[in-house]
DNA sequence: GTCTATAAAAAGATAGAC
DNA sequence: GTCTATCTTTTTATAGAC
């Protein structure tokens, strides 16, 4: 809990990196080493199986969920305008993480799934006073995964099919519309 | 084009039910074989490679969207919630082929990718001329991304979080009253 | 058209030096 | 805490018999 070695952080930040440019299938644990610029052995140190480097990045992004779920109820904009304009890739540590994971849910990981789920019921509980009944709260969730969904394919392919600037608006604006309680 | 051998088929078959039920990691060319209840030399008669075995899917996918554009254009429902409705895996061959080019595309594979966008871009084809505005067009194609994402996740997991009988009619009237043209 | 046998490479993991 | 070397298993792919 204390702190992390930098090492290990690194280790961690390459292997997010090569699940979002690359696949589940090329994040190899000697990849990853590579990329981080350590050694297999120096690798496995930190993280002795390819499950804890899965757990690692799994950790890591449930802290951020919390950090966003605080955000989303504080946000002066609405909760639901700050959901879904955060939903479109920033690229924050919370979207990488989230597309890593979904990365490493699509490849089989149990973990990894559980752990999308638990992000996406604590989503629901932090909007739910804020849109008008179920379907306004189904509605808001599923654009967000739309969104998550079209950035997690793609990768660095050209034209993005997500709305951005004042399509994202009106967009927003849209839905806003149709699920204010 | 004329007439494929059954044994081929039966393997695209196991090919696609592997990488839907276990993910890209889970669908080797062994393991394929072994589903398809033929050897691994077998397989290889058929699709040379594992590329192969991926343009396999790619190509049966793209003919069911071709068909599914014309149900689309066509539905007597309408064909935004005819649209929204498929969505939902009904566990029909479209949808099975969708999740798996899904998983092949989050694998890493640029032609899965390829394919998942010529998909969408004809959905957007078919449903421009029915919905208000570009935001609605996002708007109806976002929800049914969403839907497809969940369900392309999960798996086999316990509760599904998408909206299923009443709460989906739900969802379904309340975009349909956001974007009718 | 389908099989067995096997080669060649890559992946995950261990042991022990420094 | 990080390295090199090595082992095992899995995966892809080839060769050739039937």
């Amino acid at each position: 809990m204390s702190r992390p070695p930098r090492a290990r952080d690194s280790v961690l930040d390459a292997f997010e990196q090569l699940l979002i440019s690359d696949g589940a299938r090329a994040a190899t644990m000697d990849a990853t080493a590579r990329a981080a610029g350590v050694s297999k052995g120096g690798l496995l140190y930190h993280f002795a199986s390819k499950d804890a480097l899965a757990a690692g990045v799994i950790e890591r992004l449930s802290a951020l969920v919390t950090d966003d779920v605080d955000a989303i109820r504080t946000a002066p904009e609405g909760p639901v305008a700050f959901f879904l304009r955060s939903s479109v890739m920033a690229d924050d540590p919370l979207d990488r993480a989230i597309i890593a994971v979904s990365r490493l849910a699509q490849a089989g990981s149990a973990a990894a799934n559980a752990a999308l789920r638990e992000m996406r019921e604590r989503w629901e509980e932090a909007l739910r006073p804020h849109v008008r009944d179920q379907a306004a709260l189904d509605l808001v969730i599923l654009v967000s995964d739309g969104l998550y969904f079209n950035n997690a394919l793609g990768g660095d392919t050209a034209t993005a099919p997500v709305p951005e600037g004042a399509a994202l608006d009106a967009l927003i604006a849209l839905v806003e519309g149709s699920v204010r309680s």
